[in-house]
DNA sequence: GAATTATTGACAGCATACTTACAAAGTGGA
DNA sequence: TCCACTTTGTAAGTATGCTGTCAATAATTC
């Protein structure tokens, strides 16, 4: 078979890391949105009210942090979360900028029902691989997130959000 | 050490491959802006444009196919490749509808140029991995994305376009 | 203690993503 | 031929994700 000349095919895009990358989350969104979508909840809402709840008075700027999630971007989605009466937003007694969030009834009630379709959703995203497989990528998946964390625009920063929340409310 | 009850951690988010996926997605992207911001390109409008080079004269339906990208979002991609003159886009003789996409020669040496940043940043994405641990995850991943394709709201049908292509234009 | 610097939340603006809806144009069958 | 269905591009609406900027407020430094 004769070689095709350079730009023929669509390889440089199919087999690129990032093209994959983009696709998979593309595909763990539509799953996540299936599995969840009696409870008008996304990704992103759902990890946000998850660290809420693990830290109750968190403000926006750490909870980006903990997440991992642009701080701008995260404005908007605490709106519509405040909208939907699953969080609180309370300024704070001793720093005037500062809004403190916390789940609601409402929104505690939401985590616990939704918790086995979420469930559902990740293991369908990586249903199709055999058991062993899904465990390798798993674990390198892991490790490259964990690795490249300084090469994200938004860095995630577990720890420094704990520290400071006690110390400061 | 004692267990802690449930809903004190963040390990319902941070080992979930969805959590996952989207992180590494975010981080692709900030790597891919950085290697290439001399040119002005997003992962996405350079994924259709080596799309729009392997198949010149693609409609806009065929190419949301041929990279499973939305159909909707693409029309603003194009427009803004066509504000940039990298693309033109020309109305069909034989199909009042469609409008058929070709490079424009500075496309065509953009395209040229962007190469080797292109393959700098999709290395990048991977390096922090050992070499042998970077070919399983890509062949892992690869896999993946084609066993989930239906699962997507886009799959990819880059065969299917082809065809269409040299029948009907 | 006053000036500089940093932090916080808010907003504007651009670029993906997806949903639904719609009009214009094409196609097939009764 | 006429009608129903499909296809194509487009647009509106919602949600993320990022870049900036800004004002108010804190923290630091001299």
């Amino acid at each position: 078979m004769p070689s095709k000349p350079t730009g023929i095919t669509m390889d440089a895009v199919y087999t690129a890391p990032g093209y994959l990358f983009r696709r998979m989350q593309q595909i763990a969104v539509a799953i996540f949105m299936e599995e969840c979508k009696a409870f008008d909840l996304t990704p992103v809402q759902y990890a946000a009210l998850i660290a809420i709840r693990t830290h109750p008075g968190i403000d926006a700027t750490r909870l980006s942090a903990v997440i991992a999630f642009d701080r701008s971007t995260l404005g908007s989605v605490i709106e519509r979360l405040e909208a939907k009466q699953l969080i609180e937003r309370k300024p704070a007694s001793s720093d005037k900028r500062v809004k403190l969030l916390h789940l609601t009834k409402s929104g505690t009630a939401l985590l616990r029902e939704i918790m086995s379709s979420v469930d559902r959703a990740q293991a369908r995203m990586l249903q199709p691989l055999k058991a062993a497989d899904r465990k390798v990528l798993l674990a390198l998946l892991m490790q490259l997130v964990d690795l490249n964390n300084e090469a994200s625009r938004v860095p995630l920063r577990a720890e420094d959000a704990l520290e400071h929340l006690g110390k400061s409310i």
